[in-house]
DNA sequence: GCTATTCATGCGACAAGGGCATGTATCGCA
DNA sequence: TGCGATACATGCCCTTGTCGCATGAATAGC
């Protein structure tokens, strides 16, 4: 007989039967909401329509529920408490009284950027939570398109062709945060020692070093610029492994600087800058959009707040 | 620095959420909800520039919760189960499956009209509560205008002038149901106990015997119009007192038809029609507007369906 | 009986909100 | 590697909900 009857609450009727509930008369009712007197009174003949049912009926000068009223104006207060509640926790996260960053990054900045990270945001923020998860630039951004971080921190070799961050895609946001040289590593013993600068082209008969799939990558760009194909015999990215093999001859290898703040430069290690110079620029990534989820703003301007010379990092302007 | 910033979720905003968060894409929250995909994604917009926060990013070809959108998700449920909770109870209401109405009705319908009104009621509409009291037209209005009563069942003598339904007042709704005649009561001694139909203006030196108020009102009323003034030495409502005074000859009274259906006519009374005839209307009132809540509509009706020919009741049209 | 409240109604204006058409990016498959 | 299907974004236009103001009618209290 009565088709589904689309028996829609909204929230203004919710709102304003609950006011009428409290106050006694549309009037104040309407003054206690913020708008005139018609307006409130339309609305609840609106609703009643909408409905079927009459939620008022004039009692004198006032109005008085009717037992559909009543009814709603009951639950009006669970209604609006839950909704309260979601208002509330919302205003928490817009607040940065509450929130959750997951951060990824390489596992040099682990040593160095992160923990200053971390620091600066419990401090700023405490109740915002942030997670992170060691992970090697190409990772890190894979981790960011599914979703499992909010947050990448990376670096890139300048000049890379297989650059994760120029995937010619507009949905990740990527800040240069600095620019770091690249420098070589050699034995005190070895003859190019003595330079202040080392020519790349100079070493094709050396044993290399190489280190991270990027890392490498960068080095064989490097050599090749040159005209020489290096040697490759060892691998590790360990940067303190990487050293103590530089310190007994047993190799040569590029490093970025970064990687000198996490070890010690042990005796029989010399570092020297390149002929030609190369860069490398560590960024900061997120989805575009998430940048302006509050707890992710905050993160990314704590990580941009950061100082790099501790580490002999040059800010990016 | 910021004002308040009017965090204000609407419904639609949340259900919407609520959707993508099941089905992952706006296309399908779209279709779950009965909307275009270009609405959805529009309000959606509108939200999120409300908020001052994103909800959804874009994941690849479909789109992702951000925190925020996550936490409204999270509440969602609550809000909507409490607002279906609400919805569910006022469906109830119009349904017929829950309500309450309360009855005032005067003396004599106690007796007749309201059990078959309770018992009609109960058995078309179990969920309803029906509630009654007693009290006479006059009191049944004024409890009718004061909200303790949804519907009052009255009566009124033709061309009373205090009737309390003609307060020219339009938030009173009075239907008439039925019509019954006025008979006078007498001894089988009486002298005019003979006549088919009794002269009133015959009658000004016997004893009388007046009821209620309203009764008493009507009695002055019809003995005035012929001339008469009654000599009222008794006074009582109850009927049954009323015909056993009758029978043995202490007075003579005016009593509705319905009267005499709540008591036997004893040995030695008699039962007449008047000249002048007069009627008893009897009413049914409800405050302008009720009468379109269910649970009152449901009641007039059963009320209005009553059949009154076994108490002697003349319905009307 | 007069006055201050209170509710209802009509009018005009604005903007929220929805559909349609269309453009763009992504994924899967051949 | 290129094509089709899917999904989201945008612009345009229109409907309709909704508000404020001005005004009228009814009520309660002094």
């Amino acid at each position: 007989m009565l088709e589904p009857m689309e028996t829609d609450l909204d929230l203004h009727s919710i709102r304003i039967v609950r006011a009428i509930s409290e106050y006694g008369t549309i009037s104040a009712a309407a003054r206690s909401l913020g708008y005139s007197q018609p307006a409130v009174s339309q609305h609840l003949r609106r609703a009643e329509a909408r409905l079927g049912v009459p939620l008022v009926v004039r009692a004198g000068r006032g109005v008085r529920l009717t037992e559909p009223g009543q009814v709603i104006a009951r639950h009006a207060i669970a209604i609006t408490s839950a909704l309260d509640a979601a208002n509330g926790d919302l205003a928490d996260l817009v607040g940065l009284a509450a929130g959750t960053v997951r951060v990824a990054g390489f596992p040099t900045a682990s040593s160095t950027l992160v923990p200053r990270l971390l620091q600066r945001m419990r401090d700023a923020h405490p109740g915002i939570t942030v997670g992170y998860i060691e992970a090697e630039p190409p990772e890190a951004i894979g981790m960011l398109r599914d979703g499992q971080v909010d947050l990448a921190i990376t670096f890139a070799y300048s000049g890379d062709r297989a650059d994760p961050h120029r995937e010619g895609d507009g949905s990740l946001d990527s800040v240069p945060l600095f620019t770091e040289p690249v420098v070589i590593a050699l034995s005190e013993q070895h003859p190019l020692a003595a330079e202040a600068a080392v020519d790349i082209a100079l070493l094709g008969n050396d044993r290399w070093i190489a280190g991270c799939p990027l890392c490498r990558g960068h080095l064989l760009a490097a050599c090749e610029a040159v005209g020489v194909t290096p040697r490759i015999e060892l691998e590790t990215d360990n940067a303190v492994a990487v050293l103590n093999l530089v310190a007994r001859n047993l190799g040569i290898a590029l490093l970025p600087q970064l990687a000198l703040a996490t070890a010690p430069v042990p005796f029989g290690a010399a570092v020297r800058s390149t002929v030609p110079s190369s860069d490398r620029s560590i960024q900061v990534v997120v989805k575009s959009g998430s940048g302006r989820v509050p707890s992710i703003a905050a993160a990314l301007e704590c990580i941009m707040d950061l100082d790099g010379t501790e580490w002999g990092l040059d800010r990016v302007s």
